[in-house]
DNA sequence: TAAGGTTACGGCGATCGTAACGATC
DNA sequence: GATCGTTACGATCGCCGTAACCTTA
């Protein structure tokens, strides 16, 4: 057994037990790949694969449980290098944010600009995804962090910390019926709404305030980026529910913004991470920014 | 960065840190040893051990951490290999237990028997020691499962199940004065006592039950090992504080026994393995039958 | 016939062993 | 001088790449 076995069961994994592309992914050639698998095999004395024919369709019972070490070796791996990563220079590295279009257009921003003042030499890279997708990244170490509103709570691989709680605002044009008088569910009810699509930023809340309330809203149109949202806004097709801290007062003159804490319940913007997966310095520096950048909200 | 260097990683740990030693537990030259050595510290780009001339003499703080990740692999790869045992022939294969002599000779008896009748194929090695060495065997891979009553609860690594609870007694010779009456703290402390070593079988509810009746108990004799204990109570030096169940009424007939519950509270028999150290079929149902066994007591 | 996998074989490089040397007690 | 570690060098074994072959959609 060695490690670039081990690292070939990941990749395998990853490339749904295509060979040729492992082979790929790796560098070398495919006979090669197949000789390595064939060996470890061996070495534990029963396959790894089930197959059809020649080709791997299906981990077998035994194969699954190897495959959980397998995972960790490689986890246990990447942070010996990220460890030493940390002792060469701890202000040269990459960090990979996974986040939603809310979070990197309203709210990252502040830290980040921050945290590059401190860390010059650290590379950014944020991915926008769907919340069930950044999860996703997380698992594939395609992310080092998701930043987001919805889902990571029910994942027991990851650590979670509570980042911001916020509300949700309606905007709709300034001479909109809804810019006068209380605001309740039937008055609101009464309008088309144009809000996030299920699974972002908080619709969640959005669903259960007014599943309770017994009154159905007339979602004209679903978006995963408010400011699509606020441009059909402004042309007229309804208003939007959104998040309270995307609303921007300079952009966003022309549109009116109301809160609506008193209908829906608030919603928590959490960080997370693999537990397993070792962060660099500058990574724990950068949570400590955001959460920093959190107390404004 | 491969398998075997992070082998050596941890054998270095275990041989403090001699190169020599270290080779000849890998049955390699110690060149060689070296050599990896050199090439891990290079990659990893700095020193992992602080050196006194030639001579390692410690982890560096960045070797402590790398470290960790080394255990977790070297753990993993255990596992992969136990797994894999598991599938080739579930009744082959070793048990390392360690306990302490109370537990060997008057608890593991019985499931040991029954256990050797449902695998014949597996080998038992026992170990008897302290039970603060017990802990030190499984995170030392020396013993798959730890078997006492004393110190299991206090490390986090370790599973802990309870397996039984027992009780005190007292035995003396037939013809002693506390065979007759109730026994009370105060009449215990008239006699010279024997019990177990400090540590060792419930002892710690022995001091704590008697420093909390204001009473001064005179131990005479403390033994790790319950028969050390009988032979000296039948020499008429004192009267033995024993765990109830090392009473074997065949044997002893000529002692007398009589129950302390209303003195000393109830001790618990702990099973313990480390967190991340896959158990084969066969210990696992070994563990089953420890437990079943525990019902009896 | 294209895509995926296996087998055979030669070449190259990583790692081991031998051996001589250096340091420290 | 005994113990411990490093360096140099030749030998070996493992692993890769080329290439031919097999199987199935």
């Amino acid at each position: 057994m060695n490690l670039s076995q081990i690292e070939l069961l990941r990749v395998l994994q990853e490339t749904q037990l295509n060979l040729s592309r492992a082979a790929e992914k790796m560098n070398i050639v495919q006979s090669a790949v197949s000789r390595q698998l064939q060996l470890f095999e061996e070495e534990v004395g029963s396959p790894i694969f089930e197959r059809n024919g020649k080709k791997l369709v299906a981990l077998t019972p035994l194969g699954k449980q190897i495959m959980g070490e397998v995972v960790a070796i490689c986890q246990a791996k990447l942070n010996i290098h990220a460890i030493a990563a940390d002792y060469l220079d701890s202000n040269k590295g990459t960090i990979h944010i996974a986040t939603t279009h809310t979070q990197a257009k309203y709210f990252l921003p502040k830290p980040i600009q921050r945290f590059r003042k401190k860390y010059p030499g650290v590379r950014i890279y944020m991915v926008q995804s769907s919340p069930e997708q950044l999860i996703q990244q997380l698992h594939t170490y395609k992310a080092d962090i998701a930043i987001c509103t919805e889902k990571v709570n029910d994942d027991a691989g990851l650590i979670t910390l509570q980042c911001y709680q916020w509300h949700h605002s309606v905007v709709m044009p300034k001479d909109h019926p809804l810019a006068e008088g209380d605001i309740s569910y039937a008055r609101l009810a009464e309008y088309p709404i144009l809000t996030y699509s299920f699974g972002y930023t908080g619709r969640s809340n959005i669903e259960s305030a007014f599943a309770k309330s017994g009154l159905e809203l007339d979602i004209i149109l679903s978006a995963a980026d408010t400011d699509v949202i606020k441009t059909y806004v402004r042309l007229g097709l309804g208003v939007g529910l959104i998040a309270g801290m995307a609303y921007d007062e300079r952009i966003d003159q022309d549109l009116l913004i109301r809160d609506l804490s008193h209908l829906i319940p608030l919603s928590t913007t959490k960080i997370a991470y693999l537990k397993q997966h070792y962060l660099p310095l500058y990574s724990q520096h950068f949570i400590e920014e955001l959460l920093l950048a959190a107390q404004d909200y």
